[in-house]
RNA sequence: GGUCCCGUCGUCCAACGGUUAGGACGCCAGGUUUUCAUCCUGGAAACGGGGGUUCAACUCCCCCCGGGAUCACCA
């Protein structure tokens, strides 16, 4: 009596080329294969993943390219177990299976080579007949392969070319799906020629939407940061960044929207993926990173704000009383920001009056339908009342208790307005209680007269 | 242009023959002890068009229109 489960395996690839740095549809076609063998193994399958470059094109290849897209995987936690193997190292492979081609009489030379003069290029003899194959995501998809005639697989018997190397490969690694972008569907029938005449077994295949920009085209360069590198360095958190580029193209079966990566594991499907093109979204991505941001613990967030912090503000913070420094991080900075990289912006903006004393403008200092006179003797008032406050006393909620009633009494807006204007000089920032706790009672009372003085 | 893919709010996704077509981002309005931000509540906002099939179509079929991908000795 087994009720054992037949073990599925697959076997998925990442299969970038080193010749930039790691674009974001990339890692999405990347997180999706990782999440389909992951998801695999979870429901008690096996699954290999294998990493490959494809460097065969020796001019755009750099190394230094591989370096960045390893420490990208590795930033978001997408692993891997084979490889990385590198298709410049693997020459022999794919020389013999070329031979093998042109000696089963599915490959002959041809015309010299444009580079080499001395050598021929290699060409497939295309049988010319229509090839099906079902695609997980859309369906029997059949394409005529008379149209591509008999293409060139290899510049020479040791230069091979892309559709040759990608074949071989994956025939060599054993890999059973293959999910990849949208702008492959029409290079897979192809492939799957080279693969039958190579007697290999045909992988199932799934291709996804592609990542479009605003005008519908591609993404790339011209739309904005394109690569994991440009995020990570406008300070998205990789969770963020994976939580939305599973959102690209994807959804459950609910409305949910927030998931961890191994949330996403548990619940990721093939089917789950749709057809159409996804635009990729700055705002939408933004909103994702604040909500990971807001669940950051506290001395982590503290921590990446400060990385963050101009010099000067980092210099006016670190000798600040704890509490200040907290008020700072977490009530001025956290609620204003999407992304790391805002708390520069921040500081040069909402936070310009911590250091110094910004210029006041009468025009508007005072309150909708108050009148200079009013606001003048509001802030005499706020002085006094400021004043009484001791500085051991001097906490947010002290300073607003003597004030409160007197706003209340003569019209919030009319008294709050200028005191926080006289000690900001900025339209907006934070309330004003909090501005003068922050500031120290001596500097509040020092801008309030010098702004009473200016009217 | 040939071939292939796709077509629900501005955007990302739901609804897989019967819903007042749902959620999120953004936007607008109101509120939360002045501004801004945060937060809360509410609102506007979509089935590309035309034929079928069916008692019933966003859902199935056909045509049109629109958008995209691909057509290298790049990957």
């Amino acid at each position: 009596m087994s009720n054992k489960t037949p073990t599925q395996y697959i076997a998925v690839r990442f299969p970038p080329s080193p010749t930039g740095e790691l674009h974001i549809g990339n890692i999405r076609t990347m997180l999706f294969n990782y999440l389909f063998a992951k998801h695999n193994e979870l429901t008690g399958g096996e699954s290999d993943i294998y990493m490959r470059f494809e460097d065969t094109d020796k001019e755009r290849s750099k190394k230094e390219f591989e370096t960045v897209a390893l420490e990208a995987l590795e930033a978001l936690g997408i692993t891997f177990n084979h490889g990385p193997y590198r298709q410049s190292e693997r020459g022999e492979l794919y020389t013999k299976a070329i031979k093998t081609l042109i000696d089963t009489g599915h490959a002959y030379e041809a015309e010299s080579s444009k580079d080499d003069p001395d050598s021929k290029v290699i060409r497939f003899k295309n049988p010319n007949k229509a090839v099906t194959f079902t695609d997980a995501i859309r369906g029997e998809i059949s394409i005529d392969t008379t149209d591509f005639g008999d293409f060139v697989i290899a510049r020479s018997l040791n230069n091979p070319l892309y559709h040759l190397t990608v074949v071989v490969d994956d025939i060599d690694m054993g890999i059973t799906d293959i999910i990849r972008g949208e702008d492959h569907i029409t290079s897979t029938p192809r492939q799957i020629l080279l693969i039958e005449a190579l007697g290999g077994k045909v992988p199932r295949y799934a291709h996804l939407p592609m990542i479009i920009g605003e005008d519908k085209k591609k993404l790339s360069k011209r739309h904005g940061a394109v690569t994991y590198q440009k995020f990570a360095e406008l300070g998205y958190l990789p969770e963020a960044i994976i939580n939305y580029l599973a959102l690209l193209g994807w959804s459950g079966k609910d409305d949910r929207e927030y998931y961890t990566t191994q949330e996403l594991i548990e619940v990721f499907t093939l089917e789950g993926v749709n057809k159409s093109s996804a635009m990729f979204s700055y705002e939408k991505l933004d909103s994702i990173n604040k909500h990971y941001i807001n669940t950051l613990p506290k001395e982590e967030l503290e921590a990446k704000i400060n990385q963050y912090l101009p010099s000067r503000i980092t210099l006016f913070v670190s000798n600040a009383p704890a509490d200040v420094k907290d008020e700072i991080i977490h009530k001025v900075i956290k609620e204003r920001i999407n992304k790391w990289s805002d708390v520069q912006t921040i500081c040069d903006t909402d936070l310009a009056w911590l250091e110094n004393p910004m210029p006041i403008d009468k025009n508007k200092i005072v309150w909708k339908n108050s009148t200079i006179q009013d606001t003048k003797t509001h802030l005499n008032k706020i002085i006094s009342l400021v004043e009484d406050v001791s500085v051991t006393d001097w906490q947010i909620e002290n300073i607003k208790a003597v004030i409160w009633s007197y706003a209340e009494e003569q019209g919030k807006g009319a008294v709050l307005w200028p005191m926080r204007y006289s000690l900001t000089g900025a339209e907006r920032s934070p309330d004003p209680f909090t501005v003068a706790y922050i500031l120290g009672k001596d500097k509040t009372i020092e801008r309030l007269e010098s702004a009473k003085a200016s009217l």
